[in-house]
RNA sequence: GUGGGUAUAGCUCAGCCGGUUAGAGCGUCAGGUUGUGGCCCUGAAGGCCGAGGGUUCGAGUCCCUCUACUCACCCCA
């Protein structure tokens, strides 16, 4: 190994040629799914000026705290790599008057978002997400489309074993009442916690919820679950969502210790679990954020979307053993074995790549034999092979290599061969 | 930021208690008679054994330091 070689930066990946049937597929798979649900694509600038975050993910929060790609550009402004979508969609909702268009405004993103994080198994610092927001409406049906976004679009790439974890949080008026009430049970547990938990006692309660060690496990058991303090709105509104999932069949699983990490969310949360993406579980998490636009200085805006990570969802994909459409081969591979031959194919190359047909062409004045190994390895359909005895005639052997027939055709047949489909090469 | 694991060929990995020219499979390239792929056979190219220091007559192998990768925690997609 090469010693001062360049290596990508800590947890930035390449998406190699082998991976990219997986890549192409979630994106139509994504595409059709945006469209079967009427969102619109909005594609938004990768970074954005660093307080669009601070205030809209919120100050205290692990990925404004300690995780974010923040520089200076030329003029001093502080700039910072998106780490999430929601709050540009938003910013972008604003600043161009989306609020003029029928409500909801449904919307969706794709793209890299960056976290300065250590990476592991399913976490990276530059990873990909796909982001759907509808803004404008309170209506608990709509948090249920955004939901069934992600239902569908996991259902479509026929995963197994999802599991929907939803919650909610409640709102500006009456979470401080849970948070304290939650504050007031763990001062008698205090002994009982583990340290980080003594911190989030100080520092953010609702995280409280979320510990995994063994330890906390019964304090949390015994905890008094948001869902019973909801304001009647709150309440309202959750009882109506779980309503619609009845009704819609769509399994899932009260879950009062799903809090979220990012400061907007307001009532609903909720994310989809996949198993074996190393320790992590979410392949998608989400929830509504009603208080969002008013912290980015606009007008009382209601919202409630989603964001999906495609490695995740390409490493469960593996996991579970998903059929991907196979990336297909070119059409022909054309095999000159001399000088004079090789002019001929260069053109004869040219004209069928003008009639739209996918094609390449071996290099290097290699062996026949080399050729088709070539052609072989590279999965082209057929193979066109020019040698002196048909360049005097000015023909061309074709051969199928799915079967091996061969057949010899006119120069002037070549593209038409291919244009007008299959045509036996068996004679 | 905190722990654990690993580092030998392009990839996946062997290399026993330290001992001579460092191995395999896959991949690449070439050949297996006259211009024909896949399977099979043969051969070749490709390694300062992650870096630096130490112990030793001798280090891929033992010790120390560093670095990178990796898994996990925190947190998240």
């Amino acid at each position: 190994m090469a010693r001062n070689q360049f290596r990508s930066p800590k947890g930035i990946r390449d998406v190699l040629p082998e991976e990219q049937p997986y890549w192409q597929h979630v994106e139509s798979v994504i595409r059709e799914t945006v469209r079967l649900f009427g969102y619109d694509r909005l594609d938004l600038p990768v970074f954005e000026e660093t307080a669009l975050f601070q205030r809209g993910v919120g100050e205290g929060t692990d990925i404004v705290d300690k995780e974010m790609y923040t520089f200076t550009d030329r003029s001093d402004t502080s700039i910072t790599l998106r780490p999430e979508f929601t709050a540009g969609t938003m910013r972008a909702y604003l600043q161009n008057g989306m609020a003029s268009l029928p409500k909801p405004v449904k919307l969706w993103s794709a793209g890299p978002v960056f976290r300065y994080e250590r990476p592991q198994a399913g976490r990276f610092r530059q990873h990909t997400q796909f982001n759907v927001e509808a803004i404008g409406d309170q209506d608990p049906a709509l948090d249920v489309e955004i939901m069934s976004v992600a239902w569908h679009l996991y259902k479509s790439l026929g995963f197994k074993n999802l599991s929907f974890q939803v919650n909610s949080i409640g709102c500006a008026r009456c979470r401080p009442g849970y948070l304290h009430t939650l504050v007031v049970y763990y001062k008698d547990h205090v002994k009982e916690i583990c340290d980080d938990c003594g911190k989030r006692l100080q520092k953010n309660p609702l995280r409280l919820l979320d510990c995994k060690q063994d330890q906390c496990q019964p304090v949390i058991r015994n905890a008094p679950p948001m869902v019973e303090m909801l304001c009647q709105e709150c309440s309202v509104h959750f009882h109506a969502l779980r309503t619609y999932l009845d009704e819609l069949g769509r399994p899932y699983q009260l879950n009062n210790r799903l809090v979220r990490g990012l400061d907007y969310y307001t009532k609903t949360v909720f994310e989809v679990w996949a198993q074996d993406i190393g320790a992590q579980n979410a392949v998608c998490g989400g929830g509504r954020y009603d208080g969002l636009a008013e912290v980015l200085g606009g007008p009382p805006t209601p919202g409630v979307g989603f964001a999906s990570g495609l490695e995740r969802i390409i490493l469960t994909m593996k996991e579970q053993n998903v059929e991907i459409p196979q990336v297909p081969g070119p059409r022909v591979f054309l095999a000159a074995q001399t000088e004079s031959a090789n002019r001929v194919i260069v053109r004869m190359l040219s004209d069928l790549r003008e009639a739209g047909i996918a094609g390449v062409m071996g290099f290097g004045g290699r062996s026949l034999k080399a050729r088709l190994r070539e052609a072989n390895r590279r999965g082209a359909r057929y193979v066109l092979i020019l040698g002196e005895s048909e360049l005097s005639r000015k023909r061309i052997q074709i051969k199928n290599m799915q079967g091996g027939e061969q057949r010899e055709i006119a120069f002037e047949e070549v593209v038409s061969f291919f244009k007008e489909g299959d045509g036996s090469v068996s004679s």
